[in-house]
RNA sequence: GCCCAUGUGGCGGAAUUGGUAGACGCAGCAGACUCAAAAUCUGCCAUUCGCAAGGGUGUGAAGGUUCGAUUCCUUUCGUGGGCACCA
């Protein structure tokens, strides 16, 4: 009988399905596990090869639990909000609902395919009302809770009020509430005084932020739809905007955020990744008073006195070093401090900050940077200090200030340098003049009372110092900022808050869901809002009440007359920060979770995403955890116990190349011939190209050292193409082979992300690339080079890069247990790997080598073609070498398979086998190494093969240990041997440590660490046993050439090492 | 620029705690079976010197620690991912 994989997998799919075997009790006398996978955005170009590995991991280890005996919670469902899907809207016109749900519904026709153990009825979605209900409730939740610093928690903000009620901001003062005030006071504040005191504590809040605002596409955009300083689409400049926009406070979490690393199950990079975006750092506010001196003559006056500087710093005991400041660009500040002289320069250069985007301001290493004409004035020496601002310098963090000290800090040294701002030396020998050393190890020189102190010793005393002064304190800082938490798009959760008077009123639970209305279009609304502020009626709430007057009552009682709904949506990772809770409890229309189920299956065992998760959602649901928690809405407060990190599956990205050429210099310049010349390699190559012709491009590709020139006809004159002037696009391209010599370039499909360059023309389109074939200017095709006009690279798969690959193909040709298992085999889950199918064909190899082990003859070389059914009752292996017998021999001379499988003992060494496999496999699931498990199963079956073990007390048990990881063919073969129940459900054979003891073990010999011979040895034997037995040995006497050993080192059961 | 990861045959990878580098698979080569193909089976397969026995070299590179290093440390180069230039 044949391995009809097709047949086998599609009726167990379906039997499975029908008994409902992957349902999941809430309750169950067994211990829980639950394993998750971070869900997927459902993407229009459906599941790609990547998505199954991580989920795969998950499948396999929930079926290992369950064997186990544990009852597995292992939920799949869609992150469905996002912009992609809005994106889509734009251009097509199809509402994201309609194509979300055409999108998940292939996704999950994909799923179902590679045989996951999900149960469906717990699916969930983000996208969906009944879904969103509950974040909105808990985004509420957020709004309406401040964080009580003494208690260290989430407490509700009707508390605060109470407090402010009795007792003033007495007891609950923070930094962030700016003034302090009496309880009288703050019962005569008006409502909007005491809601913008309210606002500064919620831990959802409200204010004004800068977004990426792109003028002529009326809208925000997000930092990578930002390139070069200009808009991804049409390439429109961006520039910073001050807009309101809604954050979270993560920032009140930060040092719980830290301390909870400590008690979850993570990696150690993805702990440290955490850390340094968390980044606390410990230091001192310093404030130094800053004056003006206007450089108009000799006898320089200080001029002007200024409001004083504050800087933060991690190093106070550098503070004799300092031989600037830098102000971020961004700050007040500067207007004040800038000298008449400096004003235009500094005004010219903080537009130029203002016109780069956050990407430019990172990648680039140019220094830039301007002087404001200002001085601090250094409070211990009073050395006169000059003030400047740069971009390095951001407003976000600290104070948006630093002193520079750059003795020790590599940029402040560079800037240092490149403004030719004299450098003082503190750090005596450790600085050579060369570069800066932040050493803390330097004993402290020209820092007046901090002479002769170890450096970091004086940190402590400088603290001392300036706390001492009055001229700054210490200081903890984080790096993380809070999380922006609105988004001017229309495809996202709509806040359940109404605006009026420029007080944020929240919807009552009752009103919950707020659904997204339905829009007509997807472009942004007036002013950079989102597409919602487009529908009047929606966003206009008052008005089309009959009496025209809202009735809301708000928590605080206020009755308004007329209110506008926020029209911006939350961000993505809003409905991902709780998902994990739902899945408990997922059709529950009366809270978001039941809290006995999430008391009963408590924290996610495993958790299992990939890396590019590491600060963002990780960290957002982790903070979501903690504040349900400190509500005591949920009993705990990390969600996931363990983290597993699945590496990426990269696709081959290839791209061609479109060239830009100025129109004006080509229509000037008509006596260029139309050659390019370019060359790769060192080799020079030309294509002619046709121009004159309308809608004119060529696509090449980029390479090293590649540039093309045009040159006039008679070689005059030239014109280099540089860089800047190419657009590159991610496209599908075949070579399509017509003989040896000749291959033709055919570009499939191509993401045209529609440059707009107006004064510029394409060069050679359509025309020459006919029917996708390139032709030169001759009309001849060009062939052999066209293999470099094409870049290719490795890289994460995504629809826009068309570099996905699909698994249907494979699941059709070779099955899903096979799919499941080769995805495996590729490599460890954590590490990331290009796809390739090559080796498929191996794992299908070892799947039919083992179905033969129970339905034909062991070294059968033809009996996949013989039909007849009576063979399958009765054939039985034949002998080594002979040659196979004809089907009508074959009954009458061998045992019935039944007979062979059930009747017979199995052998000490087959025994041996199976339990070394059983151990292995235990030990590689538990520590998710499932490529090692999958060659564990192979040399199993490999060896099983050779020994024509055929007994069904070896490969029952077998059939087990391979059921997480090829639960089809398991449950198919468990089904023709045993004949009841699912293999789904069996129990876990145990490992026997019995059968695998040996008596002895052959050690490596290596002489002076080179293994020269082996030895077999007694287990119990002793070193001083060990040392006769070597030295009798005549190969380690022959490397001894009659000297003695120095030493003999034996370690037991590992090796042993003659040292001469 | 910063953070994290990673680098082993022609390829994917193995070596779990510092102890025989290259398991398993792919590709390749040789052979068996076959009219032939497919399927299956057997053998070879890091590199170099050698008929062989047996040596030399070898885990991106250079150093170091150790009896012994793919594994630990320092420096350095390449690649992938992330980023908010974090003082």
């Amino acid at each position: 009988m044949e391995y009809d994989f097709r047949k086998i997998e599609q009726d167990w799919q379906k039997k499975w399905k029908d008994n409902n075997v992957y349902a999941v009790s809430n309750e169950s006398a067994k211990p829980k596990y639950y394993v998750l996978d971070m869900f997927p955005y459902p993407s229009g170009a459906g599941l790609h090869v990547g998505h199954p590995l991580g989920y795969i991991a998950s499948d396999i280890y929930s079926r290992y639990k369950r064997l186990k005996g544990f009852n597995v919670l292992h939920p799949m469902g869609f992150d469905s909000f996002g912009l992609p899907a809005e994106q889509y809207a734009l251009e097509t016109g199809q509402h994201p609902a309609t194509t979300t749900e055409k999108n998940i519904a292939t996704f999950k026709a994909q799923l179902d395919k590679i045989g996951f153990c999900y149960d469906w009825e717990r699916e969930v979605r983000t996208s969906d009302p009944g879904y969103y209900k509950w974040t909105q409730w808990i985004f509420l939740k957020l709004y309406d809770s401040y964080f009580d610093e003494k208690e260290n928690k989430a407490t509700p903000i009707v508390e605060l009020i109470k407090s402010f009620e009795k007792e003033g901001s007495a007891t609950h003062n923070s930094p962030l509430t700016t003034h302090t005030f009496t309880a009288e006071q703050w019962n005569a504040f008006t409502k909007k005084e005491q809601e913008d005191i309210l606002m500064k504590r919620r831990l959802a809040f409200s204010k004004y932020g800068e977004v990426n605002w792109c003028e002529a596409l009326g809208t925000v955009l997000a930092n990578d739809e930002v390139v070069n300083g200009v808009s991804e689409r049409g390439g429109h400049p961006v520039v910073k905007k001050k807009m309101r926009q809604w954050y979270l406070r993560i920032t009140d979490y930060a040092d719980r955020l830290l301390a909870g690393l400590e008690t979850v199950d993570f990696s150690d990079s993805m702990k440290e990744m955490q850390r340094n975006w968390i980044g606390k750092s410990e230091g001192a506010e310093v404030t130094f008073k800053v004056v003006n001196r206007e450089s108009s003559g000799v006898s320089a006056e200080l001029t002007t006195h200024h409001s004083p500087l504050t800087v933060y710093t991690t190093r106070p005991d550098t503070i004799f070093g300092v031989d600037f400041m830098v102000v971020a660009p961004e700050l007040d500040i500067i207007n004040e401090i800038t000298s008449e002289t400096q004003k235009a320069a500094v005004d010219e250069y903080v537009a130029y900050v203002k016109s780069r985007s956050d990407v430019d301001r990172m990648a680039e290493k140019k220094i830039t940077g301007c002087f404001t004409g200002a001085y601090a004035i250094n409070p211990f020496d009073g050395k006169e200090i000059p003030v400047w601002i740069s971009e390095y310098v951001l407003a976000g963090y600290g104070t948006g200030a630093i002193m520079a000290v750059p003795c020790g800090d590599e940029r402040d040294f560079k800037f240092a340098q490149h403004f030719n701002i004299p450098i003082t030396n503190i750090i005596g020998s450790h600085y050579t003049g060369e570069e800066a050393n932040p050493t803390k190890e330097a004993i402290l020189e020209n820092s007046g009372f901090l002479n002769g102190l170890l450096m970091k010793d004086a940190i402590g005393v400088a603290l001392n110092k300036i706390e001492e002064l009055g001229i700054g304190k210490r200081k903890v800082n984080y790096r993380m900022r809070d999380a922006g938490f609105s988004r001017q798009r229309y495809w996202g959760e709509p806040f359940p808050i109404i605006w009026s008077d420029g007080i944020a009123i929240p919807l009552d639970a009752e009103e919950l869901p707020l659904e997204l209305p339905h829009v007509d279009t997807y472009g942004p609304g007036p002013e950079g809002e989102g597409p919602l502020a487009n529908i009047k009626d929606w966003v206009d709430v008052g008005r089309n009440t009959p009496d025209g007057v809202f009735n809301t009552n708000t928590p605080q009682g206020v009755f308004l007359q007329e209110g506008r709904r926020e029209t911006s949506t939350m961000p993505g990772y809003a409905g991902s920060s709780w998902y994990f809770l739902r899945y408990m409890d997922p059709n529950n229309a009366n809270e978001f979770c039941d809290r006995k189920a999430s008391d009963y299956w408590n924290q996610v065992d495993l958790y299992i995403g990939g890396t590019e998760h590491a600060v963002g959602h990780l960290l957002y649901s982790r903070m979501w955890t903690k504040v349900l928690y400190d509500l005591g809405l949920i009993g705990y407060d990390e969600p996931f116990k363990k983290l597993l990190n699945q590496g990426m599956i990269t696709g081959v990205s290839e791209f061609i190349r479109q060239l830009i050429i100025d129109r004006d210099l080509i229509d000037s310049n008509k006596g260029f011939q139309r050659v390019l010349d370019f060359f790769v390699q060192g080799k020079q190559v030309s294509i002619k190209i046709p121009f004159g012709r309308g809608n004119n491009h060529i696509y090449v590709s980029q390479d090293v050292n590649f540039e093309f020139v045009l040159q006039t006809i008679d070689n005059s004159n030239s014109l280099s193409v540089v860089k800047s002037n190419y657009w590159e696009h991610h496209a599908k391209i075949k070579f399509i082979n017509q003989s040896p010599e000749k291959s033709i370039l055919n570009i499939d499909e191509w993401m045209q992300e529609e440059p707009v360059y107006e004064n510029s023309v394409l060069i050679c389109k359509n025309g020459y690339w006919l029917s996708g074939v390139y032709h030169d200017f001759e009309g001849n095709v060009i062939n052999q080079k066209l293999e470099f006009l094409t870049r290719s690279v490795n890289e994460k798969m995504s629809k826009s890069k068309l570099n996905t690959h699909n698994p249907d193909d494979l699941v059709t040709k070779y099955g899903a247990d096979t799919f499941r298992m080769y995805e495996m085999f590729l490599g460890p889950v954590e590490t990331s790997k290009p796809w390739d199918t090559k080796g498929i064909e191996g794992v299908h190899r070892f799947l039919r080598k083992l179905w033969r082990l129970f339905n034909d003859d062991i070294k059968g070389p033809i009996w996949t073609t013989a039909p007849s059914s009576s063979l399958e009752e009765n054939e039985n292996s034949s002998k080594p070498g002979a040659a196979a017998p004809s089907p009508l021999e074959f009954p009458s001379e061998e045992k019935g398979r039944g007979e062979a499988r059930g009747g017979e003992v199995a052998t000490d060494a087959e025994l041996k086998v199976l339990h070394r496999t059983i151990k292995k496999i235990e030990e590689d699931t538990e520590r998710f190494s499932f490529n090692t498990a999958v060659s564990a199963f192979m040399i199993c079956v490999n060896e099983l093969a050779d020994m024509k073990c055929n007994k069904k007390e070896v490969l029952e048990k077998l059939l087990i240990l391979l059921t997480p990881y090829a639960p089809h063919i398991a449950e198919e073969l468990w089904n023709q041997l045993v004949n009841s129940g699912s293999i789904l459900d069996a129990e876990y054979p145990a490992f026997n440590a019995a059968l695998l003891v040996e008596s002895s073990k052959e050690y490596p010999v290596s002489i002076n660490g080179k293994l020269r011979t082996n030895l077999t040895l007694a287990l119990d034997i002793d070193q001083k046993q060990v040392e006769e037995l070597v030295l009798q040995n005549e190969i380690v006497q022959k490397w001894l050439e009659g000297k003695d050993p120095k030493k003999i080192i034996f370690v037991k059961n590992k090796m042993i090492n003659v040292v001469i």
